[in-house]
Formats: structure tokens, sequence, C-alpha cells
DNA sequence: CGTCATTTTGATGGAGGTCAATGAACGTGG
DNA sequence: CCACGTTCATTGACCTCCATCAAAATGACG
């Protein structure tokens, strides 16, 4: 239906900080796989060997309730990482499904290892990312706090910020999600959101087709985003 | 006021899994720390050495956003740990600061520190504290979903299931928490939650004098907790 | 006893959940 | 190519629940 399709969203550029730890000393290495969508990387409870990092395609993050609700926790996309919990030699605390045909690399550094007394050993990436995990629980949090068009305008905000951080146009990107879940991850109804995309689309702060969305007004979006309507 | 207080809050026994790390071969090592009420264990942004078990008294973890409000991120209490960010050598994700005298210990395992080629060491006590806090996160996010009954029940079995697991009773206990807290730590108003504790009493539920509470019916808070009006 | 903080209770309006109907996009088979 | 079913997004109408404002009640403390 578009003339042409921008190149808005594009695949990681695999840059520094990860590639480069792929040397001689320690055994890291990366295995590819590519899920189609609605393919479960894995559920709640499986083990698994360890961390993941999103090269294209979208996934979502989601617990099932015990009434057999589901409840999506995380949004994932290109150049996200999941999947520390395997660390633990736990079970996973999500279930991973791809919403769009995804593929992931696992970063096969082997977890832990023992390196001394009731010591083990772990890179430093790891770490960095269980940090970022920590951070990201707290920005989920916030998620779920105010009315649903500052929920919504947050999302973007966060949203357009990711898409800087991957080189990627800010104001103009492709959601890879549908309705139903990012209504479910903002905690409100999908009705709500659809309400919520309406009226920034009439207050000209944004304009969309489809699941192709522009920020016409970012600043006014931000204000949104804080709580002052 | 009450008759004679039944000792329903007791310190940490400080049992198995942490104590019996600190033999010969680690340099692991606790440095305890009192705190009044309102004094603060470290805020948002600091750096800070390494996790902090609660052995007494009550805690909250909390961000200020940029409108200067406060949003509860965590309750901890006697056996709860926190502070993992400190392992990554970054600021702290939360203020923490102490809802009632509390004292915590420094687990001063002096995070990670070299071990090998881009590796660091770490206790397998701190990995599952991690694990531990990411499984939480899930559990707060669970909080902010439901009527404000159902938010309220399912603290309430959240709080008695960890009274038992420091076995103590599981259906009395005094909450060290203020109602303002607590109502901000679940997502609603103060007010909202004072009218859903007196909903549950009115159903005889509970009862409860000033933060002495006692469950009467645990089915029926479970029933409430799942939704289930 | 007075002052202050906290909790409870009451009254009101609005945001959003729910139910229902319509519309758009897509695939499948005739 | 069209008819049909399915899935998803949008829009409308209704009504419940809760945030908010206000005030009284209770307790803490000097």
């Amino acid at each position: 239906m578009h003339g042409h399709v921008i190149p808005i969203n594009t695949p990681l550029p695999l840059s520094s900080p990860i590639r480069s730890r792929g040397t001689a000393g320690t055994q890291t290495g990366y295995t590819g796989r590519v899920l189609a969508k609605g393919e479960h990387l894995y559920h709640a409870g499986d083990s698994i060997a360890g961390p993941y990092m999103v090269i294209t395609g979208a996934l979502k993050g989601y617990n099932t309730d015990e009434d057999g609700f589901e409840r999506v926790m995380r949004l994932y996309s290109t150049g996200d990482v999941l999947g520390f919990e395997g660390l633990a030699r736990r079970g996973a605390v999500s279930s991973i499904v791809a919403v769009d045909t995804a593929k992931v690399w696992k970063m096969t550094e082997q977890g832990p290892v023992e390196g001394g007394p009731g010591m083990l050993g772990i890179t430093e990436t790891i770490l960095m990312g269980f940090y970022r995990e920590l951070s990201l629980s707290a920005q989920v949090l916030e998620m779920n706090r105010g009315s649903a068009q500052a929920r919504l305008a947050r999302f973007l905000v966060h949203y357009g910020d990711q898409q800087a951080q991957r080189g990627c146009k800010e104001q103009e990107f492709l959601l890879p999600f549908g309705r139903r879940d990012l209504a479910h991850y903002l905690g409100i109804a999908a009705e709500t959101l659809s309400r919520a995309f309406g009226s920034l689309r009439k207050k000209h702060i944004l304009k969309m087709n489809e699941n192709h969305i522009v920020v016409l007004d970012p600043a006014d979006l931000r204000r949104i985003a804080n709580g002052n309507a």
C-alpha cells in the first residue's frame, strides 16, 4: 500500500562491544537461530544455556498466570539481549516467543565455571547484562504508571531512543509488535491503546499507517510521556 | 494496646546457605549497620560496594521521577537481599531508605575480581541473588495488575509465604510498612488501600488492629488474589 | 492538652475496562 | 477472480472502579 518503503529498520550492525570479545583466551562463540512468527525460543521453567541477542525481528517475553491469562513482561527488538537467567542454572523466568520472524544468536559463553573455592568465573559482559536487566525491570514498572496516553508516549520515546542507538531513525519506525501485545505490555486494554493512538494522531503529534509510525512532534510526545497532559 | 504481643516477627536466624559460605578459602565477611527510620542506606546513582541482607526491620526501594514523584519499587523485610547492582560497578538503580529501624549486613565479598582472561570471580550466592532479583521483578509487575482488592490480597499472600519461609506465622504478622508506602508499591491511592482493607475486614477474611494483621480465611484471600471476586 | 502525621470515611467526576459492531487485511479454496 | 472465513484494528456506548478532594477520626509526642 505504501509507495515505496524506507529502510528504517536495519539488522544489527554488530559493532564494538560484543564481537570484540570473541578473541583468543575466551571460548566465546555464537550460534545463530531463526524463529518463525509464533515460534518459541524457550518456555518459562526450561533450563537454558545462556543469553541470546536479537539480530533481526522481535520477540516478547511473557508469563501465564494460574488463570491462563498472559502477562507481557518484555518486548525485545534488534540488539536486545535476553535469557541471562540461564547462567544461574535455574529455569527461565519467562517464556520467549517470536512475534515476527526473528533471528537470534546464542552467546555460548558456557555460563559460570569453577574459578576457585566457592567462586565462579563470569565475563564482565554477562555481569553488565545482568545490570542492564535489573535497570530494565525498573523501566518496565515505569511503563505501568500514569494515563494510557502517557504510557504509550513513554513507550514510543523509549523505542525511539533505542532506534537511535541502533543507528536508525529516531522519529520514524515500523513497530514489530501487534496491538494486543503492546497493550498487554503497557498494562491497558487493546481498545484503550487504539484510542490513545487516535488521540495522539488527532493532536498531530504523530501520524501512522498500520505499524509505520512517524513522530511529528517529539517535544510534545516527551511532555505527554512525563504526565503533563 | 494489645494485651500481650506474640513474637510474630523474629530476626533472621541466619541459617544454612549464607553463613556456611564464610569458611576458609574465601574472604567472605559481614559488616553490620543499623539505620534509623527514615535513614537512607544509599541513593540511586551512588556507587555501592555490594549486596546487603536485611536482618531486622524493613526498607523500601524507590525511584524519583522527573516530576519529583516517588515510585516504590520494592519493599524489603527480614531476610531479603538487596543491592546487587553494586557488583557491576555501576550506580545503584534505586534509593533505599529504612521505613522502620532496620539492621542490615553488608556482604563484603569484594565484588567481582579477576579470575582469568576476561573472567571475573563471583560466588554462586551472588549469582542466585541476581536470579532471585529477576524473578522478583516479575512478581512486582504482577502486583500492578487487577483490582485494588486483588493487589492487596496478592501482597498479603506473598507476605505470608515469606513469613513462613522465615519460620514465622503465616497468617499473622505485623506489617512494617506504612499505608502510603504500601499503596504506592501496589500502584493505588492510599485511600483506596484503606477501603480495600476495610472490605476484606467486612468479609471476615482478615481482622486487624493498626498494623497487626490476622488472616482469618486464607483460602478466600487466595481466591481474591487471583482475581475471582 | 495542642499540634502534627497518619488513617479512615464520604462524595464526586473521569478514565478506562468491557461488550458489541464495523471495517480492513490476508489467506484459502472453489 | 471472487466468495468466505479469520484475524486484527478501530470506533461507539455503557458502566464500573478508582483517583481526587475534603473532612473527620485516631494516634504519636512534646
